[in-house]
DNA sequence: ATTTCACCTGGAGTGCACTCCAGGTCAAGC
DNA sequence: GCTTGACCTGGAGTGCACTCCAGGTGAAAT
């Protein structure tokens, strides 16, 4: 019921062993309640994870977020830096795509070639 | 020296081990020697790596292209889904790409405010 | 009343993709 | 003639990010 945060619960669990979340609040029984606060860091967190960064990364981050506002000025150097990151990996996801359909033409060809009737001088081209 | 292949020593042994290349030749002493043809298929398999085929899927698309010709179709097949999976990862880092740029102009309108001398109703707003 | 359910704990285990290690071989350089 | 360097082997170890487990609690449903 609290994993509509898009986490599992073992996942938030161990965030918060590791400290990439502060001690979440709990109710009567000692049941996480997650704040909004603790919502929107879970977003952001979410955010990092997915394109890449490294735990210990996001865990520095954490850390210069709950040393208060002093610290944005870092936090935009870092997330900058981050933003970088994923430029040079969207860039490089590309340029292997391109590599990937290029291949994929080449097989195209290959069996556009040898499922010609008999003419031509192909069917065997393009082999090993 | 014969890591020109752009993958460790040990990732090459480890790729010759699990199968993901098949066999190397070795000169008089024992020592691999890439043929133009391994290190044309180690360019795909850094292709797929690069963009996140897990080995176990790089093996069978091996496996395919052991079995000659006749798989091309199946090759493009697979290869075409994961042509799709990297459109699908570029679209995702984008959008969290989006969201980290809007968190770094968020960061920077509150050092801009918290920075005006004394003005406006400012100097507190977006904390937290 | 008891089964079900959603959560709790500390700690151990998993899967992936390498990466390292100890001990060994050969060729070349000083 | 010995060190250096690049490679060899099988097998063990690593790092990351979870994920699972056994045993337990309290509220809710049958």
């Amino acid at each position: 019921m609290v994993e509509e945060t898009g986490f599992s619960l073992d996942t938030l669990r161990y965030y918060e062993r590791i400290g990439l979340l502060e001690p979440v609040e709990r109710n009567a029984v000692g049941q996480r309640r997650f704040s909004d606060h603790d919502l929107g860091w879970l977003g952001m967190v979410r955010c990092l994870r997915d394109t890449g960064m490294p735990i210990a990364e996001m865990l520095r981050f954490a850390k210069l977020v709950r040393n208060g506002e002093h610290t944005i000025p870092e936090r935009i150097t870092l997330l900058e830096s981050h933003d970088r990151d994923v430029e040079a990996q969207i860039a490089q996801l590309r340029e292997k795509q391109d590599a990937i359909k290029r291949k994929i033409h080449h097989y195209r060809d290959v069996v556009a070639l040898s499922g010609t009737p008999v003419s031509c001088q192909a069917a065997e081209a393009g082999s090993r």
